[in-house]
DNA sequence: CAGTGAGCGAGCTTCCGCTTGACTT
């Protein structure tokens, strides 16, 4: 903290090339060292700049908060704060620590640090390129003159002059990236940890994922909401006579009132209130139809209009992901993978860009382009420039284009490009050279036409539009894709017949046309990516990565390209906006976007700003005053330690689908640790894994739990004959006897053996697994019968009340009497009954002279010198681990003492989650309805 | 989500944004 500002000062006495640094440092005459973040742009810049520069990258930011608590470096662990790595209660002062995967690239700018005769910090020049200049700084404290270089286009002029026009490092454009980056930290890991003890673990809540699943689980919700209604309309064909072609047109009246289409019924499917519009119905439809056909329509009006469409912007990352997924259905991964690899091979600008700017190089290359291969008059008199229409756009790179000062066209790449990086690469350059061509222009037609069945009959309106092209300008090169099939129809070209007022046409052929409304469509990649940079949610590098965390986490699934959300991404979007509203707020982002921008511009500072977000709003002070009130008002903190305690999960995981129509009870989804299930009373089913949300209807549930649909019927029973059934139930699958209708009596039900799988369970299995418990024998000494039983931690012996755990599942069916009663006689504990041979025996503890194993446990492999034990960590791998390691790892766990001593928060928690654990299972014992009250539980977490 | 009896090495999961690695034959 203390050196940044003043390692961050600059010399300016310094020429360019840094002699003076030279010698007032003594150093041997190195080259002047530049930084960039990329390798490629290292590629790129070292080539315009020349021998006397050496050119390397950052590879990205290389250091960040700890990610893992394997990160978390010793001295800090037993800090309150180390879990989010941020000194909350010290000025939010955050603890940097290089990644493993970074610290090769930390050194060998170090070694070229010290070579070199000054250095250039040429990173991005947005908050975040700021930063890692900053981080650079401070990990590497160059003893020679350090500069910031920015430019946004890489041309050779550009990084000359960037060279000439070097700056400070702006230390509250870092401060500000600090601050959002801590606000993010902060957010992630203590609001995810709700979720863990709330819905399931390893789940995950943040700025932009969860607002991302929130935006799909509100689609999916709509869908839910939406009723579809039908409605007809009539399509005709006329033929205009004297050799024209025939045309088709639309009703859009009867009796002079507007009939109802599509665009009537909102988003729920209804009609809006108060529309003056009439829906036409079928059997109308088709007696309209019958009577038309061969009557004659006249010509009310005709409506001309000249036609003119501007090409769309060049691509940044947000549009090239949406158009390479209409035109060439790549996902977003994709897309990004295919674009790096053209930019790396110098085919492309930069890939990850919110900004739609061209250079002057590529603005000369892009018009000289398209005069080429079009003729001068597709191309504007003077340049196109596109103004920033991207909300939070940080404009630190060009708009994504081919490279160069001479585009190559996509037959000259077929020469080195296929595939899809061709594909890429053509769509790339047809939309950058499209971008600087002329306006198309036409005209379009508006006709309507009144005709009447036979006397007597109202009179039916049509409607026919088309539309002429009559100068092609950048349609020649490119169009728009758009994800609506109906409007990219309505855009083609469409002629009519020369029509005049008062002519009149026949009516050859006239169609009862029934619709359907639609609901609200699913989100794509492409469409959420749109959405979510609408909202200034995420930034261009992240786009694909949010996808792939929504789906990582179980939120949303693919069906075919429409995302889908799961149950419990309705479970936690409904816990984050009940208790977290203003976090998922759609705002969110855009006024901590404000805020960000306040910090970098010295409005503001970021220590109260978190220190309001964290801890809440002083005293006296208004809380909405800002966009996140109730989290001002009491602060982060505050906030999840009392939801902790008044959160209801079992609430929190119920979905309510309706009410049953007979009984008049209520069906909720509920999020289980094996999935969805819905529950009626005490009636219970599974919901198959690929049921999307909307499609599960009150009937559909009611289906659902009148046969369960994991059920499976295995066989008959050859002595009852009675169905044995595989089903899948709390405790994992079973098999059952008789069907559950069978009245009164309760059907037998058996577990299956951990070592059976459920898809290849046969009817033999599920026989003899309900023969059990197995009558073993009888002791001779006491007369007691010794019975071997599946239970819940596998299978077992029973004599009296006395237990042994059996070894293997087999035994359960084979064991014998002495074998049995040889097991009685070893007493209870593991150990004197057969402790499991070590896995390896690794030596001597040089420490202590004690002998070190390796052990399998519960909760994997352990080192243990007979009284500490140590489980190996992640990246310890138990075939190699070593007896250094292992002593290591020993001495560390010695070191954070006992385990009733330790971290009195952790071990609170743990019995916490137990007591909350023990009341959960009494309460579902309880009768339903008798849900536990907030002071009950926090009598049993307070324990 | 069915219902069936222990005692025992805990420690970790998670955020958003920058950026590409890759120990061998």
């Amino acid at each position: 903290m203390p050196t940044a500002r003043s390692a961050a000062r600059i010399d300016r006495s310094s020429s360019p090339r840094g002699r003076s640094a030279r010698a007032a440092t003594g150093q041997a005459a190195g080259k002047p060292l530049v930084i960039v973040e990329s390798p490629a742009k290292a590629r790129t810049i070292a080539a315009m700049l020349g021998p006397d520069f050496v050119v390397e990258s950052s590879v990205g930011h290389i250091r960040d908060l700890p990610r893992r608590a394997e990160e978390i470096p010793k001295a800090y662990k037993a800090e309150s704060w180390a879990r989010l790595g941020v000194d909350v209660e010290n000025g939010f002062k955050p603890l940097y620590v290089v990644a493993p995967e970074k610290r090769q690239v930390v050194e060998k700018l170090a070694r070229l640090v010290e070579e070199a005769s000054e250095v250039y910090l040429a990173t991005d020049e947005d908050r975040e390129g700021e930063s890692i200049a900053w981080h650079l700084m401070e990990v590497l404290h160059p003893r020679v003159p350090v500069k910031r270089m920015v430019f946004h286009e890489i041309t050779p002029q550009a990084i000359q002059r960037a060279v000439q026009e070097w700056r400070e490092l702006d230390r509250r454009l870092v401060d500000a990236q600090e601050a959002r980056r801590i606000l993010d930290r902060l957010y992630g890991y203590e609001v995810s940890p709700v979720l863990w003890k709330k819905v399931m673990p390893r789940l995950s809540a943040g700025r932009v994922q969860s607002v991302a699943t929130r935006m799909i689980v509100e689609r999916e919700r709509a869908r839910m909401r939406f009723q579809a209604a039908e409605w007809w309309d009539l399509q005709a064909s006329l033929d205009p006579g004297e050799g024209e072609p025939r045309f088709e047109a639309q009703s859009v009246a009867v009796d002079g009132q507007a009939l109802a289409s599509g665009r009537d019924f909102g988003p729920e499917g209804t009609l809006a209130q108060g529309a003056r519009v009439r829906v036409l119905e079928g059997p109308e439809a088709r007696s309209l139809a019958e009577a038309l056909v061969g009557r004659p329509f006249e010509v009310t009006q005709v409506q001309e209009r000249p036609l003119r469409r501007s090409p769309a912007p060049p691509f940044i990352t947000s549009t090239l992901q949406q158009e390479a997924a209409r035109k060439l259905r790549f996902s977003a991964q994709r897309t990004m993978a295919v674009a790096q690899r053209l930019y790396e091979q110098g085919w492309i600008t930069y890939m990850r860009t919110d900004s739609t700017t061209l250079s002057d190089e590529a603005l000369a290359a892009a018009r000289a382009q398209a005069a080429e291969l079009y003729g001068p008059d597709h191309v504007p008199p003077a340049p196109r420039r596109y103004e920033k229409k991207v909300k939070n756009a940080q404009e630190a790179h060009e708009a994504i284009r081919p490279a160069g000062e001479r585009f190559r066209t996509p037959e000259e790449a077929a020469a080195s490009l296929s595939g899809d990086e061709l594909r890429l690469y053509e769509l790339i350059w047809k939309r950058t050279v499209a971008s600087q061509m002329a306006d198309a222009t036409g005209t379009t037609a508006q006709v309507r036409l009144v005709g009447t069945p036979e006397a007597g009959r109202p009179a039916v309106e049509l409607a026919a539009s088309g539309s002429v092209i009559t100068f092609p300008g950048f349609l020649r090169a490119y169009v728009e894709g758009s994800d609506d099939p109906e409007a990219d129809l309505a855009e083609r070209e469409v002629r009519l017949p020369r029509l005049a007022v008062g002519d009149v046409v026949r009516a050859e052929a006239v169609e009862a046309r029934s619709h359907l409304t639609q609901p609200p469509a699913r989100f794509t990649e492409a469409s959420l990516v749109k959405a979510l940079e609408e909202q200034g949610v995420g930034r261009p590098s992240t786009y694909a990565s949010i996808i792939a965390t929504i789906l990582d986490r179980g939120y949303v699934w693919k069906k075919g390209s429409a995302l889908v959300p799961t149950f419990t991404a309705f479970a936690v979007v409904g816990l984050l906006e009940r208790y977290f509203a203003d976090l998922v707020d759609y705002g969110f982002t855009a006024a901590m976007e404000d805020d960000l921008d306040g910090i970098a511009s010295g409005e503001r500072e970021a220590l109260p700003w978190l220190t309001r977000f964290y801890f809440g709003a002083p005293k006296g002070q208004a809380a909405e005053e800002d966009g996140a009130g109730r989290i001002s008002a009491l602060g982060l903190r505050r906030l999840v330690a009392e939801h902790l305690a008044a959160i209801d999960a079992r609430e929190i995981n119920s979905i309510p689908i309706g009410e049953d129509p007979e009984s008049g009870e209520p069906i909720v989804v509920r999020v289980g640790r094996y999935g969805p299930y819905l529950q009626r009373g005490e009636e219970r089913a599974s919901v198959p894994e690929d049921l999307p949300p909307d499609e599960l209807t009150v009937e559909r549930a009611r289906e659902l739990l009148a046969a369960p649909s994991g059920d499976r019927v295995l066989g008959e029973d050859p002595e009852s004959g009675k169905p044995v059934l595989l089903r899948s139930g709390r405790f994992g699958p079973y098999v059952q006897l008789g069907g559950a209708e069978e009245s009164g009596e309760k059907p037998k039900t058996a577990s299956l053996l951990a070592s059976m799988r459920p898809e290849t369970l046969t009817l033999e299995d599920a026989l003899a697994l309900l023969a059990l418990p197995r009558l073993v024998g009888v002791d001779p000494a006491s007369g007691e019968e010794i019975w071997a039983h599946n239970g819940r931690f596998g299978p077992y012996l029973k004599r009296g009340s006395e237990t042994r755990s059996l070894e293997r599942d087999d035994q359960l069916l084979g064991i014998g009497l002495e074998e049995a009663l040889a097991l009685f006689a070893q007493p209870k504990t593991r150990r004197g009954r057969q402790p499991a041979a070590p896995l390896r025996e690794l030596g001597e503890d040089p420490e202590t002279g004690q002998p070190i194993v390796l052990r399998s446990g519960r909760f994997g492999p352990y080192v243990t010198d007979g009284t500490t034990n140590a489980s190996l960590r992640r990246g310890d791998d138990p075939e190699t681990v070593t007896l250094e390691r292992a002593a290591e790892l020993l001495a560390e766990r010695r070191a954070a003492g006992p385990p009733a001593r330790r971290s009195t928060r952790a071990t609170k928690a743990a019995k916490a989650t137990k007591a909350t654990k023990v009341t959960k299972a009494a309460k579902t014992t309880r009768a339903a309805g008798s849900r536990g009250t907030g002071s009950t539980r926090r009598r049993a977490s307070g324990e």
